[in-house]
DNA sequence: CTCTTGACTGAGG
DNA sequence: GCCTCAGCCAAGA
């Protein structure tokens, strides 16, 4: 099978899945990574489809580290609590220190 | 094919 | 620093 058989919603559950424990990343890192920085919103509208597989879509928020994709968890602060279990700071929906936890795939992978 | 939607981002006021 | 506007691109109806 071509690589390029996967569709931009695969490539964004497989770099999604290599997120690191304990780190988080941004949509327009991913989409970047894919080659398609512009499309970064594509990258969230992808992450519709994580839920029942094994991606760890609470690493994945904006560019500033808000939790923007909270709202689509099962509750209103669990995203918050998964990040928190691994050791990040989150505070009123935003990422503390979020340059130090960020992971940026195009460098890291 | 056309129109709408959206877990985004950058620029401007 | 906060709010608003516009651009971008893929998928679904």
């Amino acid at each position: 099978m071509k690589s390029e058989t996967l569709n931009f919603f695969d490539k964004v559950y497989d770099v999604a899945r290599q997120i690191p424990f304990g780190r988080v990343t941004s949509y327009g890192a991913i989409a970047n990574y894919l080659g398609a920085k512009r499309s970064a919103r594509m990258v969230g509208y992808a992450m519709n489809g994580s839920h029942g597989k094994d991606i760890p879509a609470h690493r994945v928020v904006n560019r500033k580290g808000l939790l923007t994709g909270k709202h689509h968890f099962d509750g209103t602060n669990l995203m918050q609590q998964l990040l928190e279990n691994e050791g990040i700071v989150v505070m009123d929906n935003q990422i503390q220190d979020f340059d130090k936890f960020f992971w940026d795939p195009t460098k890291e992978l």
